[in-house]
DNA sequence: CTTGATGCAAAGGATTTGCACAAAT
DNA sequence: ATTTGTGCAAATCCTTTGCATCAAG
């Protein structure tokens, strides 16, 4: 099996479910996606493998229960990203105004400021937080250059 | 009319459209509503003064387009908030974990150092931020309390 | 073997749309 | 008058569920 799936396996098995081919087929597609996928686009691409929509939509929901993937909610339609054993602790995107793809974000520096703010939260609030999501929503550089003109930089 | 909605009247028609009675009336429902609503809701709330739901979808679409509205995605379900001429201008919320309520925020001193992430965020990406959403996922003092209790505190 | 997982199809729930009628400018 | 908005019901889209079968431990 792939070195990479060992972990999940033993999140799975940990939880009294079992590790079928079908979980490591949807993990897979989900690990070697660059994009964010949605339960039809993940069916899309497995279909040939003998693996139903509805199997898709309960894994993905048992994935999400133990924390393995993240789920986005854009216009009422959820996309998936690994959560855990994922290079970026924080996850930012951007939902782009214009294009409508949602953007990963590179938060590099950005997360001694979100510790400083999520520490400030906690206490003025008395909840514990244990996840955030953080959305811009705007343009996105392609579609920021193509309404203002690349020369119209400043 | 309500002094409130002027401003809303004004928008809507500045952008070519009508500001009938339901809009009005789906409005007010919002400003007067402590909590979040959903579509459904508000239309449970407005249905005997002879408004459909499909009313209501239709002019919550046109009201999140002007920016009137802003749109909270919670499982799949939108609910909605005014968005502009309210207090707050940075809309933080906490999604708790345990009763599954959406809470609003108190952002009082967390704009600062929102305004500082958001421009670190548009200089390092080359993007343009016209909005942010925060969805802390945590739980809140309520059922903090009750799963710790409320002696435990440190 | 026993229990949970699967595929399929049907059901469910939120949102959108087509259409004839009503209301706003 | 003309154009947009409306209510209703039907349609659509995403997601969940029931059930007989299959596969993992």
């Amino acid at each position: 099996m792939d070195r990479d799936l060992v972990p999940f396996k033993k999140m799975i098995e940990d939880n009294g479910n079992k590790f079928t081919i079908q979980k490591r087929t949807i993990l897979k597609t989900i690990m070697e996606s660059s994009v964010h996928l949605n339960a039809k686009e993940i069916y899309e691409k497995v279909k040939g493998e003998n693996i139903g929509l509805a199997t898709v939509y309960r894994n993905l929901k048992e994935f999400q229960e133990l924390g393995i993937v993240k789920e986005l909610n854009v216009n009422g339609i959820s996309y998936y990203e690994m959560k855990i054993f994922s290079k970026k602790p924080l996850h930012i995107h951007l939902k782009c105004y214009e294009c409508d793809n949602i953007i990963d974000m590179d938060s590099s520096g950005i997360d001694i400021e979100y510790l400083k703010l999520n520490k400030m939260v906690e206490e003025k609030n008395n909840m514990e937080i244990f996840d955030i999501d953080i959305m811009f929503i705007g343009l996105c550089s392609r579609c920021k250059e193509e309404r203002y003109g690349e020369t119209n930089k400043v």
